[in-house]
DNA sequence: GCAACCTCTGAGCCCGCTCTCAGTGACCGA
DNA sequence: TCGGTCACTGAGAGCGGGCTCAGAGGTTGC
């Protein structure tokens, strides 16, 4: 009970339709991604379990009996589209989202996706991953989410997550994509500080080297488009981070 | 005083949800600041136990299974995200607390915020790493605080940690960071008169070599900005230090 | 193959924050 | 009443965090 819990804030609720938390495999043989993967997914209500090759992820898949899976399509033993299959034969109906290098095979994965899965290049970011694993589920009808659909609002400010569509007080608003995580991010967490370190590692690809400095560029991009001419929601606390509240009523 | 004791009078009490005291394990190969930080960390209610190398933390981890755990980042043996690996193996959910030298290469620091643990830069104060430890374990939804939320109240002032927002009255006080840093401890502790000496010990980093007066200084601009115009919550005790009591009805 | 866009680096500027110094006022014991 | 200590506050120097601009390099789409 103490330890499942997955967190006292006020994130919406993220639990299966019986009520439990929802399961997750982490497949991938870079045990430094796996466990950073696993940390973001626990971290986002998820309870994770991670495997390094295709044979013991089918041994983990029977026992854990996962809702989704995250895949990695190169793997030491098999590739990941045979571990799907022995997947699928214990759970038909679980939701997969693979890891792929940015030019590999696009033809076969274009084949798996079709049947609503999904897929991510590497490098990604962990707030990609967690997003798209989030709207496999929700599609899927598999999630029990406190809020429906795939609407992120606080304040005037409604993200549609789905529609990659933003809008403030009615107004569209066009974000180029690393706006758009960086805002999604944002908006996940209101009226909470994040530090530059965070939004790097959550926002940004793992695999990024830069320095702190392009979180505040981006920001600074962000008022520009979110904050222009009204009042500020996109709040600077020096030596903290940032906060995104609604405007103070 | 008596380090032992957990805590005195009307501290919001920190139990697990099962009711037993919090576990936390700090890793520094240094011992004069692992005794500093045990001691702060006693203080505020945890149970404590210290090691000074990677292989005896994974061995104190196993026995004590600790809640949470502060680790510094380099260790005489190991670094200290292998000795993570290990402890994560033993307790999969442990917060972790990271301490790293304030330019130590930023990219190892890399990905470790984005599981929900944390880190502070060397030199910090004691405040500090207090404070993000029991957010992360708030986060974690593992401890059970007395007053729900990290919202700190006395009186009609009121502290959001997490937004890192401070209201009187309803009214917004704006803080720099060493302001809120002592607005905090001082909340903590309402009703009991606090030193110059432990106010400069808990607020202020470990190797700051100033005077005592900066405490004054820095009492003097907190007055300006929350009692300004009101009845003082600040009192002063001449030859003791500084008390914050909500006022008298 | 070109244009538009996006991402990131580097440099420079500004301003808030921190702390030192110094001067004044408050309190206390003799 | 007086001297001494303790506390408060104003002024200002120095520093560093954060913002913005300009531009290079890469990618996408036509």
């Amino acid at each position: 009970m103490n330890t499942s819990r997955p967190r006292g804030s006020g994130r919406p609720t993220l639990t299966r339709t019986d009520g439990a938390l929802l399961r997750v495999l982490v497949v991938d043989d870079d045990p430094d991604l796996a466990e950073v993967l696993s940390g973001a997914l626990r971290y986002d209500g998820w309870q994770v379990r991670t495997a390094g090759d295709g044979v013991s992820a089918v041994a983990a898949a029977r026992e854990l009996l996962p809702d989704a899976i995250v895949l990695d399509v190169m793997l030491p033993d098999t590739d990941g589209f045979a571990v799907l299959r022995s997947l699928r034969a214990v759970r038909p109906d679980v939701c997969v989202l693979f890891l792929t290098a940015r030019d590999a095979v696009e033809d076969r994965i274009a084949g798996i996706t079709a049947g609503g899965d999904d897929y991510v290049t590497k490098p990604f970011s962990l707030e990609e991953v967690v997003a798209r694993l989030r709207g496999l589920l929700r599609r899927a009808g598999m999630a029990r989410q406190s809020e429906e659909g795939p609407r992120l609002t606080v304040g005037d400010l409604i993200m549609d997550e789905e529609a990659h569509e933003v809008t403030r007080g009615g107004e569209l608003v066009e974000l180029s994509p690393t706006e758009f995580e960086l805002l999604r991010f944002l908006m996940r967490n209101p009226r909470r500080v994040l530090s530059k370190a965070q939004i790097l590692d959550r926002v940004w690809s793992y695999d990024f080297g830069g320095q702190a400095h392009v979180v505040e560029l981006y920001i600074s991009y962000l008022r520009k488009k979110v904050d222009a001419g009204r009042s500020p929601m996109i709040h600077t606390v020096r030596g903290a981070g940032y906060v995104l509240k609604p405007v103070a009523r």
